[in-house]
DNA sequence: CGATAAATTGAGTCTCCTCAACGCCAGTGG
DNA sequence: CCACTGGCGTTGAGGAGACTCAATTTATCG
């Protein structure tokens, strides 16, 4: 009730619901992670506000001095980079319970922006205060960590993508990357529905977007998977992994590990 | 005195040296950079050890579990993740005063190998013991994360390279981005020397080997610079700016931005 | 100084891009 | 109800940039 009137001091009956980690499904996605009842609880003192974000609106603009980072709760987004020429790059895709604006860290100016792909919402936490708070929790400090030092390993692995897949390879990866990400979220591996137009998704993978949907017919071809407008059938699993080239234990054992 | 019997407790006369961030020349690059004198004699006491890495020795292993980051003292590093199907990208050059291997934090494997350009010399520092410091120190707090930010800004910026560039954009963002970065360490932007091969930098680059031989003949050609074995001499520094379609404002101006 | 690796150069090829046309669907307004 | 419009996706033809393979020259290091 206390934290209520922090949040929202408008709004009386039914859903003055206090967001927490707590009871939060997302929670072993996400920051916490880790942490057991007794930090969570902890980490549940920040002011933090839901917030819901329309499609195609923007969550936050890059070179903006916004100093907060967001944990997706539904839907989706995307981040970009622009580059003055004309040119973007789509550096990531986010599902429920990943992190958004990490590059904006230390203060600094996030030099991406993140779109929302779909109605989503957000937790939005304020870094300054999620800095305070690691300052007396060792648990969380290292939980934050965790996700940052994933963030930086996840686009590691995409710069080898960039630089080193065939087009066939990378749209693999994609497929199965996803398919591994919504299975650690209860949803099927193999059937899932894309949040992302073609002109994203080629972006996001350095292709023109006629290769893509030259690629997909390929792949549904071969029998490899079966995607109409934005549904998406993976057929032969096994088959994309050989194709993708990354390890796919990772995927298939389904060990939290990178992505 | 003191530290110095913490440090190396063997060695009594002349270099008894402790290795302390108040004394780096390279402080202003690193984590200390924003640090005040009483903050910076905070973060000297934690235990560094300096180590010496030789020429195309492993600083740390893809998947080892080691919990330490580095900042260059000397020399160069490059580090690259592997793709099990024999591929290999290299995803960042350090430089002296900069910070390796920030993908192992929160006690995750780092998925990438650092490897010694040159022989190098490196201020290794263990993360936990950084961490714990971190927890009573805001500022130290901050620069970290500001060291952070700036390297997911970083390798957000490169996939924008691999994903959009052509091949002579990609090698013009490289040329005049090391020079911003010798610059930044009191050398000359505009004449240097590379201490990775052609197979490296083409690696790094998303490229072939004979694709970039031929972009340096063709660099050479138009006068835009003039490449020798490791010899680089910028002949038209506008002209690259020009090419490589990222803001080149940051790399005249010296504002301290990304990269 | 010879052995081996690194870098360059050339020729030919292929992947992927560009340009252009077309189909599909949803929203709009007459 | 239907043409109009614009966004999105697919398909085709042609071309260019970058890759591969191979040979040669140049560095590097014992």
């Amino acid at each position: 009730a206390r934290q209520s009137v922090l949040v929202c001091g408008c709004r009386p009956a039914p859903a003055a619901r206090k967001i927490q980690c707590r009871s939060c499904g997302l929670a072993v996605l996400c920051i916490p992670q880790a942490l057991n009842p007794r930090q969570l609880e902890n980490l549940d003192s920040i002011a933090r506000t839901k917030r819901r974000v329309d499609k195609n609106e923007v969550l936050y603009h890059a070179g903006s001095d916004a100093a907060n980072i967001f944990a997706v709760r539904s839907g989706s987004f995307k981040t970009s980079v622009i580059n003055p020429r004309g040119g973007e790059q789509i550096t990531g895709f986010y599902l429920p319970g990943e992190i958004v604006g990490l590059d904006g860290l230390g203060g600094i100016c996030p030099d991406s922006t993140a779109t929302a792909l779909e109605t989503s919402t957000v937790c939005e936490i304020s870094a300054p205060e999620l800095d305070r708070l690691c300052a007396a929790n060792p648990a969380l400090r290292n939980s934050y960590m965790r996700v940052i030092g994933r963030e930086i390993a996840r686009e590691q692995q995409m710069m080898l993508v960039l630089g080193q897949l065939s087009a066939e390879a990378r749209l693999a990866n994609l497929l199965t990357g996803l398919g591994a990400r919504f299975k650690e979220r209860g949803f099927s591996a193999t059937e899932f529905n894309l949040s992302m137009s073609r002109h994203d998704i080629a972006n996001y993978l350095g292709l023109a977007v006629e290769t893509l949907s030259r690629l997909l017919q390929k792949f549904r071809r071969q029998g490899y998977c079966d995607i109409t407008s934005r549904h998406v059938k993976i057929l032969d699993w096994a088959a994309l992994c050989g194709l993708c080239g990354t390890d796919c234990r990772k995927k298939d054992l389904r060990v939290v590990g990178v992505r």
